[in-house]
RNA sequence: GGCUCCGUAGCUUAAUGGAUAGAGCAUCUGACUACGGAUCAGAAGGUUAGAGGUUCGAGUCCUCUCGGAGUCACCA
């Protein structure tokens, strides 16, 4: 592959360190930045590390710098030199080129294949209830974070895995087999994962009426009366204790445990049920999925791995990694990287979380060979991973090295986190209705154009906001998502950036109609600052691809593309397209926005985001 | 309490150790008889929580203090 302009700078400074000064300097080393706003130049080149070599003074050896690279790299035609900064401006030649190479090129922004294999996990719901806001924001960065990976050269497996055992998912079964009366989604209407979930919900209140009820109980108020702390009232008591109670005097409680037993025997009725309960809920769960717009290449079932991990614990205690006590239980000591004792097998054989995890993670790296895995899981979960991460790497697993947890913070309401039990859980299907509905109301409001294609540009508008506005944030930074107010149409969003394209898609519509030669394009060469921008953020794209896939951060992509749109929309303002003064100046500025057009467009769709084609 | 993370304008936020900390929202003032005004320009808004330190250079790295969050089950 051709040298990018960047690395010949830093090889040609390299050089004149060499030369000038008699001293190496390695060239990956040499700082090549973009040029600030405000000064002239295309590059800069920070001269501070060389001048204690150079004997000399930063102005000196910024100006004996630019005069070798002027003389000895063709693409520099000029240079200034400020306080130590040496500013690099590129040839008119050099800027012609990569326009017409970059429209060339249908994979601009994207790297060649590097034959890595990397799994990207996210989503993994529980199955016992619907997808929220926080699943949304999970496959957000899960989906672009795969398509930033693709793009950085990357083969990348998709991958959830669906909690869908448990207490939880009985819970639902025997509120259903209670209560239901027979009913289905198909009977009701109702979509499979609300149906499953509105079933736990009922569970939960009857569970509630059952607890209060047995409060009201001489046993209970006995209970109480013995064991409350001095200062605890009636009620906080009673709140600490559910657990206890659920686990030893309640009756619904109690037939959920059995329910769960016998699932884990096998027992045929309950096995139908759960696969029934299950299908249901995976329909529901496509479909949302669908609207998102992401997708999984394989599924994996806790039903299928919660057993897992049992032999990696016997080669673990014969490696000496774990270690056995007394009661039979499995330890693993991690204080020396500052963590803690912890459990990776229960005293009576039985698998923990743990144990799990690293069963899954070998089944996995058996069934793809990725040498590595992004786990996006919320950050109350850091601890976790460290531990489990630092285990695989103490067993020497081949992937270990390539293990990543894309940590993202939680997203909470005005009001705080959200809560099943007092109702405040956004409901992803609904969340996607609100913002296409708002983007419905705004474009009425504009008086927005009519056509066949209304709701589809309608619902990517919608969606756009919402996506933008999970993503152009540092993933690890905590969000409060009001619904209220939270998915703007202007400024800094998704819409702004798609408005953009669809400026750019009216000029290209014309220029169709119309037949226009692009060809005088190339003898175009009195840049003007607005258009030198759009170059400049152009060129940029392919380094900003590669940052976020190294640092696993979509947010990256998006700011970029804000920027890019930003630019052309003061491109649009200060400068005519069509009405250009001269052909070269017109073709010129219609090749410049099909590329920005295209970058936009192939920028946008690594957040999983469409441009409509009008709106 | 131990460990981890966070603290940037009224709010939401950006900034591979580099130049005068950059945007958006909200507020105020302007801009189309011109390719679409979901746009553009301008004003105002900052001791980057605080104090030390390293460095030619610190929002960024180190130490301490203050404030906030998460997590510390043979639960899932």
């Amino acid at each position: 592959m051709a040298m990018s302009i960047v690395q010949s700078l830093q090889q040609a400074v390299s050089q004149a360190i060499e030369n000038l000064y008699g001293e190496p300097f390695a060239a990956d080393k040499v700082q090549i930045a973009p040029t600030s706003p405000e000064f002239t130049g295309d590059y800069t080149a920070v001269v501070f590390p060389y001048v204690k070599l150079a004997k000399k003074a930063p102005d000196v050896v910024g100006a004996e710098i630019g005069d070798f690279l002027q003389k000895n790299v063709p693409d520099v035609q000029a240079f200034n030199v400020i306080k130590g900064f040496l500013n690099i401006e590129l040839s008119t030649a050099y800027w012609q080129n990569f326009l017409q190479n970059a429209l060339a090129d249908p994979g601009f922004g994207r790297q060649p294949r590097n034959g890595r294999k990397v799994m990207v996990e996210y989503s993994s719901p529980n199955t016992n209830k619907p997808l929220h806001l926080g699943h949304v924001r999970n496959c957000l960065l899960g989906w672009s974070c795969s398509q930033i990976l693709d793009a950085a050269g990357y083969d990348v497996v998709k991958v959830q895995i669906v909690n869908d055992r448990g207490v939880a998912i009985c819970k639902s079964m025997l509120s259903w087999l209670k209560y239901g009366e027979g009913k289905t989604p198909e009977s009701t209407g109702i979509k499979g994962d609300h149906f499953v979930g509105d079933f736990y919900v009922l569970f939960e209140h009857k569970t509630r009426a059952e607890y209060e009820a047995w409060q009201q109980t001489d046993a209970a108020r006995a209970l109480f009366a013995d064991k409350h702390k001095p200062e605890q009232s009636e009620k906080d008591f009673f709140k600490d204790y559910k657990n206890k109670w659920f686990n030893e005097y309640s009756s619904l409680g109690a037939e959920v445990r059995d329910m769960l037993l016998r699932w884990e025997a096998g027992h045929p009725d309950t096995v139908a049920l759960w696969k029934q309960m299950n299908n249901w809920v995976y329909q529901g769960f496509e479909a949302t999925y669908a609207k998102l717009g992401v997708a999984f290449d394989k599924l994996y079932y806790e039903s299928d791995t919660y057993l897992l991990g049992k032999d990696i614990v016997e080669e673990g205690l014969s490696k000496g990694v774990f270690y056995r006590k007394d009661d039979g239980s499995v330890w693993v000591d991690l204080t020396d990287v500052g963590y803690d004792h912890k459990v990776v097998l229960r005293a009576d054989g039985t698998s923990v979380y743990i144990t799990q995890d690293l069963g899954t993670a070998r089944m996995r790296y058996h069934d793809f060979g990725c040498e590595s895995v992004v786990y996006v899981v919320a950050d109350e979960q850091n601890y976790v991973f460290a531990v489990l991460f630092e285990v695989l790497r103490r067993l020497e697993e081949p992937y270990a090295q390539g293990l990543h947890h894309l940590s993202y913070g939680l997203v909470e309401l005005p009001t705080g986190r959200m809560k099943t039990r007092e109702g405040t859980v956004v409901d992803a299907d609904d969340l996607v209705e609100e913002v296409i509905r708002i983007a419905r109301e705004q474009a009425a409001e504009r008086g927005g154009v009519e056509g066949d294609d209304r709701e589809e540009n309608l619902r990517k508008v919608g969606l756009g906001a919402l996506k933008f506005f999970m993503i152009k944030v540092n993933p690890k930074r905590r969000m409060i998502f009001n619904p209220e107010e939270s998915v703007d149409l202007q400024g800094q969003t998704g819409p702004y950036i798609q408005y953009s394209w669809v400026r750019i898609n009216g000029l290209m519509q014309r220029v169709k109609r119309e037949n226009v030669d692009l060809s005088p394009a190339v003898s175009y060469t009195d840049f003007q600052p607005q258009e030198k921008d759009l170059l400049k953020a152009l060129h940029e794209f392919p380094g900003v691809v590669l940052t976020a896939a190294r640092e696993y951060d979509p947010s990256h992509i998006a700011n970029y593309c804000y920027g890019l749109a930003k630019s052309y929309h003061r491109f649009w303002h200060d400068l005519s397209v069509f009405n250009a003064d001269a052909p070269e100046a017109r073709a010129f500025r219609l090749e410049l926005s099909r590329a920005v057009g295209k970058v936009l467009e192939a920028g946008m769709r690594l957040l999983g985001i469409e441009m409509p084609e009008r709106m």
